[in-house]
Order: C-alpha cells, then sequence, then structure tokens
DNA sequence: GCGCTTGCGTGACTTTGTCACTGACGCGGC
DNA sequence: GCCGCGTCAGTGACAAAGTCACGCAAGCGC
C-alpha cells in the first residue's frame, strides 16, 4: 500500500496510471510497494530469477554483462520515470535474468510483483501500452549499443561519453578509468591510454578519480568521428 | 483474403490465432496477405517507416546493422514460425526502422498492416501475447549478440558458428569468408587468416565458397572457449 | 609515519581491423 | 579451347585494441 506522497510524485513520473480507470488505480495502489536501496548494491545477478518490476522514482541503475574473465558492458541505465525492461520480459516469459543489475546511486522506486505484472498485461489497456513501449524502446537502445561496440573506435566513443556530459552541462565527471572501460565494454589500460592521448591534445585533464572537459570544441567534433 | 490452404500452414507455424475467439480469426484472415519473396531481396532499409509485419511460413530473413565503412553485424535471422520484432516495435512506437533487413533463402510469409498490428494489441490478447514474446524473447537474443561482439575472440566465434551447423547435422556449409564475417561483424582478411589457421590444424578444409567440417572434436571443444 | 587499498602508467606481446595488392577460380562468349 | 571478367581468397605492413605483469603514488585509517 502506498503512502498519498508518494502516489503523487508516482504519477508525475508515470502518467499511464492516472490515465487508467478508477479500478485499476486502486488495485495497483493497493499492490504496489515503496522501497529505497544504497548506491552500489546489486540488484539481480546473472541466472536470478526476477523477484519484482521496479519502477524509478529517483537515482541511476546500471544494467550490465559480466565476461567469465571479469570484462563488462554496460547494456542500459535506468532512470527516474523508467523500469527495467529487462526484469519485465523475464517476467514475462518467465526465464532469468540474462545479466547483472546494479544502483550506481541511492535508488527509490516502486516494486510490483511478478504475478501483477503479468495479470494486469492481460487486463489493463495503459500498462500493457507502458510495457509496450518499455520493451520496444529498449530493443532499440540495445542496438545501438552493438553498433557502438561492433563498429565505433574508442576514443570516438569516450568523446561521446563526453560530449553527451557537456550537452547536460557537466564540464567534469566523477569517474575512474575502470569504471569507464566497464562502460564500454573495454579494459583500463587502453582507457588510461586513450586519455592520457587526450590529456597531451588539451581535451581533457585528469585527476584522480575524475576527468575536465577542458577543450568543448575538440570533444565534440572528435565524438563526430 | 487468405486461401484455405494457406490458412491451415499458417495455424500449424502460428497456433495463437486457432486458440483466438472467432471474431478475431474471421477479422484476421480478412485483413492479411500472402506473400512470396525471392532470396537476396532487400525487405527494410534503415530509416525506412515499416510498411508490414511479416509472419514467416517459410525460408529466412536476416536483420543486420550497416557501419558507414561498409561492415555489417547481423542482428538475428527470422525464420517460419517467426515475424520480425523490429518491424513490430516500430510500428508500435511509430519509429523508423534501425536497421537492414534482406531475404536470405526465397521467403513466403504472410503479412499484416500496421493499423491492425495496432488494433488487435489492444483488443486481442492472444496476439498481444504473440507479440510480447516476439519482443522479449528478441530483447535476449540481441543481448547475448552484445555479450558476443564484446568479450569473445572471433577464432572462438566461428568454431561456435560451425559447432551449431554440426548440431544440425551439416557437415559442410556454402558460405564465403565474406559472409561469414558480415555475420559475425568483423572483417573478411580476419575471417581468413583464422580459417587458413583452422585448415593448417586439420579443424576444416576449405573450398571456394565453402568450408567441410573436418574435425568434430576439436570444433567443438573450441566452441566451449 | 606505516601499511593498505585504490587508481593510474607502462612495456611487451597478441589479437583484431585496415589498406592495398595479387593471384586464382569459374563461367559465359567466342 | 581460350579469353575476359567478376568473385573469392591470400598476403604483408601497419594501426588499434586487448592482455599480462609489473611498478608507483595518492589517499585513508591507525
Amino acid at each position: 500500500m502506498l503512502s498519498p506522497e508518494h502516489r503523487d510524485e508516482f504519477e508525475r513520473l508515470f502518467p499511464f496510471v492516472a490515465q487508467a480507470g478508477a479500478d485499476f488505480k486502486r488495485d495497483f495502489y493497493a499492490a504496489c510497494r515503496y522501497l529505497e536501496l544504497p548506491a552500489d548494491v546489486s540488484i539481480c545477478d546473472e541466472g536470478q530469477q526476477c523477484a519484482q518490476l521496479a519502477l524509478l522514482l529517483d537515482g541511476v541503475g546500471r544494467v550490465y554483462k559480466l565476461s567469465p574473465a571479469g570484462r563488462e558492458v554496460t547494456l542500459y541505465r535506468i532512470e527516474a520515470g523508467e523500469a527495467c525492461v529487462l526484469t519485465a520480459s523475464c517476467i514475462i516469459n518467465g526465464a532469468s535474468f540474462p545479466a547483472m543489475a546494479v544502483t550506481e546511486t541511492p535508488v527509490r522506486a516502486i516494486v510490483v510483483s511478478p504475478q501483477k505484472v503479468r495479470g494486469w498485461i492481460c487486463a489493463e489497456a495503459q500498462w500493457q501500452q507502458f510495457i509496450f513501449g518499455l520493451l520496444s524502446h529498449r530493443l532499440a537502445s540495445i542496438i545501438s549499443v552493438v553498433e557502438e561496440v561492433a563498429f565505433k573506435r574508442i576514443d570516438v566513443r569516450l568523446a561521446e561519453k563526453f560530449a553527451r556530459c557537456l550537452a547536460r552541462g557537466e564540464s567534469s565527471l566523477q569517474v575512474t578509468h575502470a569504471e569507464l572501460a566497464a562502460d564500454l565494454g573495454s579494459s583500463r589500460e587502453v582507457v588510461s591510454r586513450i586519455l592520457r592521448d587526450f590529456a597531451q591534445r588539451g581535451l581533457i585533464e585528469t585527476r584522480r578519480g575524475s576527468i575536465l572537459l577542458a577543450d568543448r570544441q575538440a570533444i565534440e567534433q572528435l565524438s563526430r568521428q
């Protein structure tokens, strides 16, 4: 059962509930739970069954693949107003989770049981639309991950990442080289070498655990290949 | 409107229609069309709107990404009893097709208009389930493509491909090195080098345009990394 | 200050991708 | 038969990326 404050916050981020009928709304709020998680905790591991579907109010989750050798690629991130599609997908076809999920920041979320997720898909048009949108958008986003990994050079992908930060108005980022490598599906040494290059060419300045984006022009140019 | 023979064939491959109500069945068969395509024709190009959803009766389609430099990775194949999810996904959220699709063999299919695809999702539980299954299975399959491309060595991926052929009882395959490269998202020269290696070690014999799988044991061992 | 952990730099080597060629095979036309 | 041409495959040289095995140093707790 959800408190009124959480309901308001939730409906701002997930308008589909407000648009649904009163019956569904009552049922929905009766069935879901509020949850808080600290940063850097595991949400779901490879091979597990999904215990619940989380709709994020706040914070960032990261879903990634882990290789036997210990390398990573992030498949996608989940932010406020989104839900983890892979969880939804697993719940729908009863499969086990094919990746890893962790919180990157503290996370506040509304969680729903697998039974309800499945039940509402059959019964509620708004919920159905919501889940469909989730699946089909994520499909497209993961295809672009394939494209990046298969075709693009790592320096360009790093520059793209920096350019996205600049576009959000951030002129530095608090990440280690190892975290960048895990994000791109590369290795720490390769990222370090490219960043040293960037720094020598004046694109960035590196600090322990953070990177200053110095030359906006050059970064954006490189990010366009 | 669909002929009775095609209906029977269709229902064997797509049982969800038979399980749906009589109204839907009538509507469905009235609305869909039978289609034949030769091998190696383009079905949909990057950026196009999807004109229809195809449910395959026979043959194989390939959906792949093409890089500006001309390299390819295949995202997935569609065979009898399946439909192209990306098409479904694009139709659902009105997006343009983010990849390329071609027929690899002659293809026979039943096609449905985008309007009907969308309409039935709201109205018909069986159709809904079918499309959901499509989306969520494909999501998982594309994630495994990311995994392969990001983590696995090309010799292992080639061996996996050969092992899958062996598992189907095929002891040779009719492909060029360039086709293998396009499939894996690599380049022809790399594939050629590795195949020369395989041949020297006795795993395969190479002919112009085909490959004989000679040492089953060794191929299967390598395919397990 | 001492020891630890974490983050980063480096050199040597392997694997993969790219470029620019070359040769070799197979088919149709003459 | 043999010529020409398109397709397929091999090669050497080099660039980019991944791996391995280090070493060093900045920050933290004690």
